[in-house]
RNA sequence: GGUGUCAUAGCUCAGUUGGUAGAGCAAAGGACUGAAAAUCCUUGUGUCCCUGGUUCGAUUCCCGGUGACACCA
């Protein structure tokens, strides 16, 4: 059973699906209480990335203030790991002037990495990384899948063998540390000096596939298509064009790949856009199944 | 008007030498420990356009109809 924390201090995370409105209402209630909004997106903590990631209007940004919108680079590597330690350090430094802090975003790991924590794997090897996503490329699945059964059978067995990126993950920290993955992971589970309380926000499925694909019609009346163009650059690594963006995992994003399959001549334009509305449509369908058995989220219909 | 081709799952289409059918996408459900807006898994009954005929049996063959497309007038 979770310990009751008696410092007083607590955290209200507002979360939900994409395009569900946790923008406005975690600025409402952040303005009710004096507190600022802690990002928990992990995609609109990208300076380079604005229309398409759905951050706060400049409105919205001059009513409270905003930590981890657009302070990092794509090019930074940022990962779950670094935002636990961030909103960590952030959290400690705004409870010595606040009891209650508000925290708004989407993306189910991250909050849990805030909420439980990660287990204390190294940072990430990224060339080891890439090599392993060559390899996986020349030699297949298989090769790789062999490899783990032979380094951390545990993992081989408990883990999601026909998902290349948890095989690739394991191997990877496997490799560079000499000690098998299923040995780090110990369930975290660390406790906070703080409470938590949080607050899933809830559509109805028809209505918010509406409001999906209203909003990706606007992103793309305010200009995502050119922004997409200016990210063209990043999709070159030392002059070599890389299609696959591997080396820079944000430029996956929905409504960014979709564009640049557009630019490359794979599809019309009318194609991108659909392919943006379904494809975020996936996404918020993810993101409901991914917080479905969290018993701690109070759901309130919006 | 004539000739030909096509009509099968929400969409694009495969298939059944006659024994009532299956892929991709969509949709729905699910997983998730430093790529997480990522990545992966599961789920396919539908008057096989309509009417009639042949047949033990027709979505499949034949007649007619309707619709779409193409070509010829």
């Amino acid at each position: 059973m979770e310990e009751e924390n008696n410092s007083g201090k607590l955290l209200t995370i507002v979360l939900g699906p994409t395009a569900v409105g946790k923008t406005a209402h975690a600025i409402d209630i952040a303005q009710k209480i004096g507190s600022p909004v802690i990002n928990c997106d992990s995609r609109q903590i990208f300076k380079e990335m604005t229309i398409g990631t759905a951050v706060p209007s400049r409105d919205q940004l001059q009513k409270v203030r905003h930590y981890f919108i657009q302070t990092r680079s794509i090019t930074e590597n940022y990962a779950a790991g670094q935002y636990e330690i961030d909103a960590l350090g952030l959290l400690e430094e705004l409870f010595k002037t606040h009891d209650h802090l508000v925290m708004c975003g989407g993306s189910g790991l991250y909050i849990d990495a805030v909420c439980s924590g990660l287990d204390a794997f190294p940072e990430p090897d990224m060339e080891l990384r890439a090599s392993l996503n060559s390899r996986m490329k020349e030699e297949g699945m298989d090769s790789l899948r062999y490899q783990l059964k032979q380094l951390d059978p545990v993992s081989y067995d408990q883990m999601d063998i026909a998902n290349p990126q948890r095989v690739i993950r394991a191997l990877e920290v496997t490799l560079q540390t000499g000690r098998r993955y299923s040995d780090w992971k110990t369930d975290p589970s660390k406790k906070r000096p703080f409470r938590i309380e949080k607050t899933g926000l809830w559509m109805d499925r028809e209505k918010l596939y509406d409001r999906i694909n209203r909003r990706v019609d606007k992103m793309m009346e305010e200009g995502l298509l050119d922004e997409v163009k200016s990210l063209d650059g990043f999709r070159y690594s030392d002059g070599v064009f890389r299609p696959d963006l591997l080396h820079i995992p944000p430029l996956r994003t929905v409504g960014y790949r979709e564009l640049f399959d557009y630019l490359d001549g794979k599809c019309s334009l009318d194609e991108a856009v659909e392919k943006i509305k379904t494809n975020t449509r996936h996404y918020a369908k993810r993101q409901m199944s991914y917080w479905g058995r969290d018993r701690s989220i109070k759901w309130i219909t919006v």
